[in-house]
DNA sequence: TCCTATATTGGACTCAATCTAAGTCAAGAC
DNA sequence: GTCTTGACTTAGATTGAGTCCAATATAGGA
C-alpha cells in the first residue's frame, strides 16, 4: 500500500518504519482486524513496535478518513481499510465472520423527512446479521 | 411497566426488590441507558442495589427478549426496552443523543442474494448519524 | 413458619483502550 | 554529511466497562 503511504507523505506525515509496517498489515480488501491482531501482525514484521503505536496510528489513519472503525459485536473495534468502495456489513452470530456486501438501495432513502427530527443526517451504517454457511453446517440447532 | 414484571413472573421469575425497581427505571420509551446510568437510576429508588444484579438482570432481560442491547457509539452497550415496535436509530455524531426512527423500506430488501454469500440473514440493524439540532444550534463548525 | 433453590452482593478480576514520562529518530537546515 | 528539534515511540501505569465468584440473603412454595 506505498499508495497509502505516498498520500501520508503528503499530508506532512513522517515515515517510521511502525508506520511503514502497519500499513503493510491493513494492505490488502476485505480485512477487518482489531488492534491487538494489527499488533500482532505487526510484531512479525517489527519485533519491537508498541500496542501504543498501533492505536495511535489507527486513530490518526481514522481521524484521515484512510480506515473506519467498524463494530459488529458491540465490544472490540475492528479496522476498515476498505474506504474506497462504499459497503456495509454481514456478520455471523454464530463465529463472528465479517464479508463486506454492497447494497442496491441507498439506506438514507428509507429515512423520510418526518423521521428526522431537524438531525442533518450525513451518513447511515448497515448491519446484517445471520448464520454463515460453516456454522450452518457444522451444527444444526442455536448457537 | 407491570406488564413486563407480569410476564416475567409468567416465566418464573422471583420478583425481588431489585428486579421491580430496574423495570421501574425501564419503563417508558425511547430511554436508551447504559448499564451505569441503569444502576444509578435504580439507587435512587433502592440505594443498596449493586451493579452486578444490574448487570445480571440487564442480560437475562436481553436473553428473554424483553430489551435489546445497542451500541451506537462502538464503546459502551445502551438497553432499549422498546422492542413492540420495530425501529432503528438516528444518533447525534456530536452529543451522541439519541432518536427512534421508523423506517419505510425494510433493510434486508437492499441486500440482494448474491450478496448473501449463503448465509442465513435473519437481521438487520441500520444506525444514522448526523448532528441534532441543539448541537448544529450550539456550533456552526464542525464538533 | 420453615426450607431451599434462586438471587444479590462486594470486591477482585479481565481486557480494550488511553495516558504518561522518558527516550528516539526522521527530515529539514546548514 | 552533520546537527537540531519536535514529532514519534516505548514500556508500563491507568481507566472504565463488563465479568466472575464465594458468601450471604430472600421469594415463594410446602
Ligand atoms: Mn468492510
Ligand atoms: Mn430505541
Ligand atoms: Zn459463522
Ligand atoms: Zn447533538
Amino acid at each position: 500500500m506505498s499508495d497509502l503511504l505516498r498520500r501520508l507523505r503528503a499530508r506532512g506525515w513522517r515515515l517510521t518504519a511502525q508506520r511503514r509496517v502497519i500499513a503493510e498489515v491493513l494492505d490488502g480488501e476485505h480485512v477487518h482486524y482489531t488492534a491487538d491482531e494489527v499488533h500482532a501482525r505487526a510484531v512479525e514484521l517489527l519485533p519491537e513496535i508498541s500496542r501504543a503505536s498501533v492505536y495511535n496510528t489507527l486513530g490518526e489513519l481514522v481521524v484521515l478518513g484512510e480506515v473506519t472503525e467498524v463494530n459488529t459485536d458491540g465490544r472490540v473495534r475492528r479496522y476498515d481499510p476498505n474506504v474506497h468502495e462504499a459497503h456495509q456489513h454481514l456478520v455471523c452470530s454464530d463465529c463472528g465472520a465479517i464479508r463486506d456486501v454492497r447494497l442496491t438501495a441507498d439506506p438514507l432513502k428509507a429515512l423520510p423527512e418526518g423521521e428526522r427530527f431537524g438531525f442533518q443526517v450525513a451518513e447511515a451504517t448497515v448491519t446484517y446479521y445471520g448464520r454463515c454457511p460453516e456454522c450452518a453446517a457444522a451444527n444444526a440447532g442455536p448457537a
